[in-house]
DNA sequence: AAGGTGACAGGGT
DNA sequence: TACCCTGCCACCT
C-alpha cells in the first residue's frame, strides 16, 4: 500500500468522527491496522492541504491538545473543540473518555 | 549516507 | 501515580 493511501485513509477516517467526539492517533493507526500513531501525526500534518479534515478532533492518548501548534493560531484547536462542545482544561480534553469515539467499536459494521 | 526528529503509545520501574 | 525507555517509520539535516 503506497503512502499516498494511508494518508487518505487517516483523512477518511478523521472525517468520520462525530461532533463534539474526539479520538486519538493510537486509536487511528490500530483501526488501519498498519502504520504507528506517530505516522498518523505525520499524516494529520499535511491535512492543511485537504479539505473537510477535522483535525481538531485528534489528540494524544492522555487528552492533551498535542497538534495545537500546527494549527493556524495555537489556540485554534481548543477553540473547535469548544465550539462543539467539548470542554478544554489545560490543553487537555476533560472527561475524555465520555468524549471518545473509538473506530475499532463504531466503524465496524461499515467494514464487515 | 547516517543520524536526529516528531501532532505517539505502551510497558516497566 | 508519575516518569522513563523503547518501538515505531517517514522526513529532514
Amino acid at each position: 500500500m503506497s503512502n499516498e493511501n494511508y494518508v487518505e485513509q487517516v483523512y477518511f477516517l478523521t472525517r468520520k468522527i462525530p461532533i463534539g467526539k474526539v479520538t486519538t492517533y493510537g486509536a487511528i493507526s490500530k483501526f488501519l491496522t498498519l502504520g504507528s500513531a506517530r505516522m498518523v501525526g505525520w499524516a494529520l500534518n499535511k491535512s492543511f492541504t485537504a479539505e473537510n479534515v477535522p483535525a481538531h478532533r485528534v489528540v494524544n492518548r492522555k487528552g492533551e491538545l498535542s497538534g495545537r501548534n500546527h494549527f493556524a493560531t495555537p489556540t485554534l484547536m481548543q477553540e473547535l473543540l469548544e465550539k462543539e462542545g467539548v470542554t478544554i482544561k489545560d490543553n487537555c480534553v476533560v472527561s475524555l473518555a465520555t468524549h471518545f469515539w473509538d473506530p475499532n467499536l463504531e466503524l465496524d459494521d461499515y467494514f464487515d
